[in-house]
DNA sequence: ATTGAAAATGAAAGTCGTTTTCAATTGGCG
DNA sequence: CGCCAATTGAAAACGACTTTCATTTTCAAT
């Protein structure tokens, strides 16, 4: 790892190293704001912006990307040998991974049909998992009912 | 579509019909922004909120769905009888849309598998246009060269 | 070991898209 | 028509993200 940033011209710091350390200890889909708490935890002195800077070299350095969906927070994932997706859970905000290898030639295809050169995916389904089913359903003015959940 | 809005127990205003006219006459892909310049050039009166407000109402009734790139701004896509994800141009920010029927089943499946109740989709594929192919190429630092584009 | 240039850090402030507040206005059923 | 709730617009609040800047630290070359 040290020798990853030596190369790419990045100094190792004891900061830095805390917190690739943390986020390699997190699971995946990490936010800044969990990323933060974690380091705190083992080094109180680590600044937010230390840490968010770190995220980003990680990124920069091909070992996580960015996943958004849509609720405003960036998440990190550990970039995976192989590729997946995500089940997005609109209740309890988990997100899940799934496998997308069997997809991924036809996206690629349909990209080449109009000369487009992918690099990146995002592939996302949002729904309930099973342990919400049953629950809340909000945004469900398109399907029926109105008048609710708008001013509450 | 002013029975849409009663039907629902919204209301009828003239800001609220001009902002739904043109969001239905501009293109895909729309930002608040855009919308609300547009908007503007019809009256300059409407507020910044009412655009904001209206916008999230044409989605709440399921005319209209967000896309959320990662370049942190919102764009709102007419919602359109066949399922399509998108391809994003990390160099022009382009979009371009294409057909993803093809995909959807396995996609439902997976989310089955593991119990996954799917009532959305955001599938996105970033890469360069035929237009930026040679054009710059940002964030490389995982794929070689680094120490540049960082503090420029 | 020492040194000095470049990189990294941390606190704080800035940015910017989004969302809420609130007083004033307006639509639409009765 | 008249009321009441919905809507509006300006402005402020919000919050995630990003930058600034003075200080500290790393590390390659002495």
């Amino acid at each position: 790892m040290k020798e990853l940033l030596r190369t790419k011209g990045f100094k190792t710091t004891p900061q830095r190293e805390l917190i690739f350390d943390c986020f390699f200890s997190l699971g995946k889909h990490v936010t800044v704001d969990e990323l933060y708490q974690k380091v705190r935890e083992l080094d109180p002195s680590v600044g937010h912006s230390t840490v968010w800077r770190n995220l980003k070299l990680i990124c920069q350095l091909g070992l996580a990307e960015e996943v958004n969906i849509g609720d405003g927070i960036t998440r990190y994932d550990r970039t995976t040998p192989k590729p997946h997706g995500h089940f997005f859970c609109r209740s309890c905000k988990k997100l899940l991974e799934f496998d997308v290898g069997s997809v991924m030639g036809a996206l690629v295809e349909a990209a080449h049909e109009v000369k487009f050169e992918p690099d990146g995916y995002k592939i996302e389904i949002q729904g309930y998992c099973s342990d919400c089913r049953q629950a809340s359903r909000p945004n469900d003015a398109a399907t029926g009912s109105a008048n609710d959940e708008r001013k509450a």
